[in-house]
DNA sequence: AGTATTTGACCAAT
DNA sequence: ATTGGTCAAATACT
């Protein structure tokens, strides 16, 4: 795969090619996902081996096509974003909707089926996601489900999560859970932000699993450990610092993946401080740093800027706030 | 009563 | 015009 050639595309087909090795990677992946589960240690170490060798060229590739424009077009960093690559952080703008930190308690002012106006939101783009796939959904954080997509193509809905912290803690890390087709029984994760939710007074310690964002989602792993933000500095309190939360263990029905999380025993750790996690539990470290201004109001360390509004526009003003929150 | 999920509408990006 | 991501009222759950 040559950047030469790939120079004298458009950017529309460069985009395209760069979809087209995801979807491949995506596929590698699975197939290694396949190949862990019934692997028998006979033949399938070659057929590893090649899968191995498979991800890292699509790494590869990606990695020069990415790092090649992105700078400042950023078409390809969207697309790449969700899937690992790390764009330049952008904080989002949304000011526009003053009652972000309200959370869910926002009300329309016309409490009828009108079309409500609900303002703008300003979508994330750029943060620094990964992806994994897994047999479960519930990492070790708590996580909040606001809303659920049909996807083109897909049979499985996708669901989207939110830390449960974001109103109060601010934290912004988001996730995004899907069946594969392929093989119901897993999902395909997606993390997008760093966990900004204080209780990672431990954080820094986290080990920065330097292979790439693709080869790193090892699946089924028995503990369920959400590799970090591939490529990513990590700020002081990034993450790995789980929120204790435990999900029911039960596996969820196969109808889709809301159900798991539905009893999420974080009622009984409400209270919970930070300091005392136990830090036992198997700790999922999903780091994150996302979007939309959440703004939490206040306090604690979430150093939220508000950046968000401060900044205003929606135009990518080159701050990274992840490195700060 | 407080919190979490569901779900259709809204919105941004393409 | 379509698609995916988010919002928020309604609803379910605890």
């Amino acid at each position: 795969m040559g950047i030469p050639y790939l120079e004298s595309v458009t950017a529309v087909e460069r985009k395209r090619v760069i979809r087209e090795l995801v979807e491949g990677q995506e596929s590698a992946t699975h197939l290694k996902v396949l190949l862990q589960k019934h692997s028998g240690d006979d033949g399938s170490l070659s057929a590893k081996e090649l899968v191995a060798k498979i991800l890292r060229s699509f790494d590869k590739t990606l990695s020069v096509l990415t790092s090649s424009e992105d700078v400042n077009g950023g078409e390809v960093s969207q697309i790449l974003a969700i899937y690992g690559e790390n764009g330049s952080p952008q904080a989002a703008s949304c000011n526009d909707r003053g009652f972000e930190d309200s959370g869910e308690s926002r009300k329309r002012s016309s409490p009828v089926p009108t079309k409500d106006r609900r303002g703008c939101y300003k979508r994330r783009k750029n943060a620094q996601a990964w992806n994994e796939v897994s047999s479960k959904t519930d990492d070790n954080y708590a996580w909040r489900k606001y809303g659920q997509k049909e996807i083109l193509n897909s049979k499985y809905p996708r669901s989207y999560f939110r830390c449960t912290r974001k109103y109060d803690q601010g934290c912004r890390a988001i996730k995004q859970v899907q069946r594969l087709q392929e093989s119901p029984e897993l999902y395909q994760i997606t993390y997008i932000g760093n966990h900004t939710c204080r209780d990672m007074i431990k954080a820094p310690q986290l080990v920065v699993d330097s292979t790439s964002p693709w080869e790193s989602f090892l699946v089924n792993q028995p503990e369920p450990e959400p590799s970090r933000a591939p490529y990513e500095q990590d700020h002081p309190f990034s993450s790995s610092t789980p929120m204790i939360k435990e999900e029911n263990p039960k596996q969820e029905t196969p109808s889709d993946v809301t159900d798991n999380m539905k009893t999420n025993l974080w009622s009984n750790l409400k209270d919970f401080e930070p300091t005392m996690l136990p830090s036992s539990t198997k700790m999922a470290s999903d780091n994150a740093d996302t979007v939309y201004s959440c703004t939490g109001s206040h306090s604690t360390l979430e150093m939220d800027f508000g950046v968000d509004s401060v900044f205003g526009t929606d135009s990518d003003f080159h701050f990274d706030e992840s490195q700060f929150i």
